[in-house]
DNA sequence: TTCCACTCTGTGAACGTTCACAGATACCCA
DNA sequence: TGGGTATCTGTGAACGTTCACAGAGTGGAA
């Protein structure tokens, strides 16, 4: 009935609770002899070593905490978040790892997150998504808890190492494209300005055009479909004459095509339209949309590594930036 | 430097460690001056409640795993997921508990399930996307563990409680609707048959066409857009007449919307495609998606009470079903 | 033979809680 | 006044591990 310890164990091999918990943490200095016996009992009693028990000693948590900081609503429209999710679980699983997940949504959030983390419940904390400023950072940072992000925190950026795609140089590429392909008068629909997405896709934007980029031809989205098609409206209202879009994100891009279609504009041959992600919505889309691909799996794979190098007592451990990769389809 | 425990906190108090629990679990007979001078010294302190060595001797976890049943690849395509895993958090946050997730992909996965639910770290498991057949269903029914499955599991539906939409009703009403717009050949494509979603919305198309459901006009896909595309394609060459299609997913409809394009054939005006799921793909399609809402929320708010019911000692819990609604846009 | 190094094992203490119990005080009612 | 009840508090034991230490056995070199 009641579950097996490792005295349970120890009796059913004939040996010592030392002796177990030696086979079982892989130490030295074990006969084989022993070590059969043990793991034949292990086998026979259906034990599992008590989690709960081990931390208490070893202080050690056995498991990471995901902290996602979108306000509640926004959570997992990001394609970006179910790899890094995944790529977390499978690699901190190799470890018998687990991972818990909180939302930072609100200050209550943070606080609960915090608790946590201070209560030594986890070993690192990997961030998903944090705006520029977000007190929890600088929090997490006091604690000296190891602590690593997927993409860069803005203002943090020396503080939380990271791993991210080239947004710079992403931007660059499509903004290049766009150029070669002739045309003239290049908008742009950006993300958030206190994330990097928002921030950097635009600087790479701006490399390209030099003083073409007029402020007049840029207008803020917030990643959603809808701030795409609005950001879209202002755009044609204000340069009716423009002949190309670059939206910072593939799902602003498919709002931003049907604001297009709605005035009339054919896509690609009135306005090219440029896209960023390569998310599943860009193959949805009539035209589908030519767009920057994030190599999302190796983001998530470094960040990962990042944060197990911390854990595993590594000082310093340098931020990660991954090219991109243009990927041509019908809408530009 | 070390963490404050609980022995500090009833020093800093001047009273004992016993009166100090019971302030922390909320028990009755505790005198106000007692209760305030150890709130006091909480903040004082910054005392965080360690909960291994709670755990340890009160034998409940204070978290719950969520199992994603998808292979790995599939994992978090459906916005249901995402939906059901924020309610989860943040109603287990309410209770100070925590939400790990975990992917049982393959049998090595299944066995890491079960090796943490046996060691006793998780008060309750959430199904998600569970298959027929699924042996994890079985094995966690042996270990008598609050369980819960977001949509049912087909053919253990009296053994683990569930919360779905009504998914029969849901198509029933989607294919009442195509015959009402006086649609004479109506196809459909399924979801994969050991998942209740492939089922019974099916059954529910079958119940409005009855003798006209003729096997001809049925195709089966896997919930991804690119079976949808297939799926279409070969409905076109079977029966090139058809004046409809009912597509168990979004996705699946915006796979079919493609293939109908390439075809030549119009939407709504030569074929009437309806959806299902009411997902964020519904509305970036040209022509928007005439589809089922699935009640998201309130299934993932269901499922979550269903869970903490039977982790708080209930012994047996209803599951249930929630109507949806029909959502009329343009494409049938 | 003696001593040292290496291998292997068992034991007590500690990790930080909760829980059951017992003792102390205060109050009310007969 | 006495006894019962309700309120409040402290204490020892237990939860299931790991870790440091000590002790025992073996083999080889001096």
């Amino acid at each position: 009935m009641k579950r097996p310890t490792i005295h349970d164990v120890a009796a059913a091999a004939g040996v010592s609770r030392g002796t177990v918990s030696r086979v079982l943490n892989g130490d030295r200095y074990v006969s084989t002899s022993a070590r059969l016996a043990i793991e034949r009992a292990i086998a026979e009693t259906g034990y599992v070593v008590n989690r709960n028990a081990r931390s208490l000693v070893t202080q050690r948590a056995g498991s990471v905490v995901i902290v996602l900081s979108e306000p509640h609503e926004k959570i997992f429209e990001d394609p970006n978040y179910s790899t890094t999710i995944r790529t977390s679980i499978r690699r901190l699983a190799e470890r018998d790892m687990s991972l818990v997940m909180m939302i930072a949504g609100d200050a209550g959030d943070r606080d609960r997150v915090l608790r946590y983390v201070k209560g030594g419940h986890a070993d690192g904390v990997l961030l998903l998504s944090t705006h520029a400023g977000d007190p929890l950072v600088d929090a997490l940072d006091g604690m000296r808890i190891p602590a690593v992000s997927c993409g860069a925190v803005i203002g943090r950026e020396n503080v939380i190492p990271y791993a991210a795609c080239d947004e710079r140089g992403g931007a660059q590429q499509m903004t290049r494209y766009l150029v070669e392909q002739g045309r003239k008068k290049i908008a742009m629909i950006t993300g958030p300005m206190d994330t990097p997405g928002g921030i950097q896709r635009l600087e790479g934007f701006a490399d390209v055009l030099g003083r073409k980029a007029s402020k007049k031809l840029i207008e803020h989205g917030d990643w959603t479909r809808l701030s795409g098609e609005s950001a879209m409206a202002r755009l044609l209202e204000r340069s009716p004459d423009l002949d190309a879009v670059f939206a910072a994100s593939d799902v602003m891009a498919s709002g931003a095509l049907s604001t297009l279609r709605a005035a009339g504009r054919r896509v690609p041959e009135d306005v090219a339209l440029g896209g960023f992600d390569d998310s599943a919505v860009a193959m949805s889309t009539h035209p589908a949309l030519t767009t920057i691909r994030q190599p999302l799996a190796e983001i998530a794979e470094e960040t990962v590594r990042i944060l197990l190098d911390l854990i595993d007592g590594a000082e310093h451990v340098p931020s990660v930036t991954i090219p991109t990769m243009l990927i041509v389809r019908d809408s530009a």
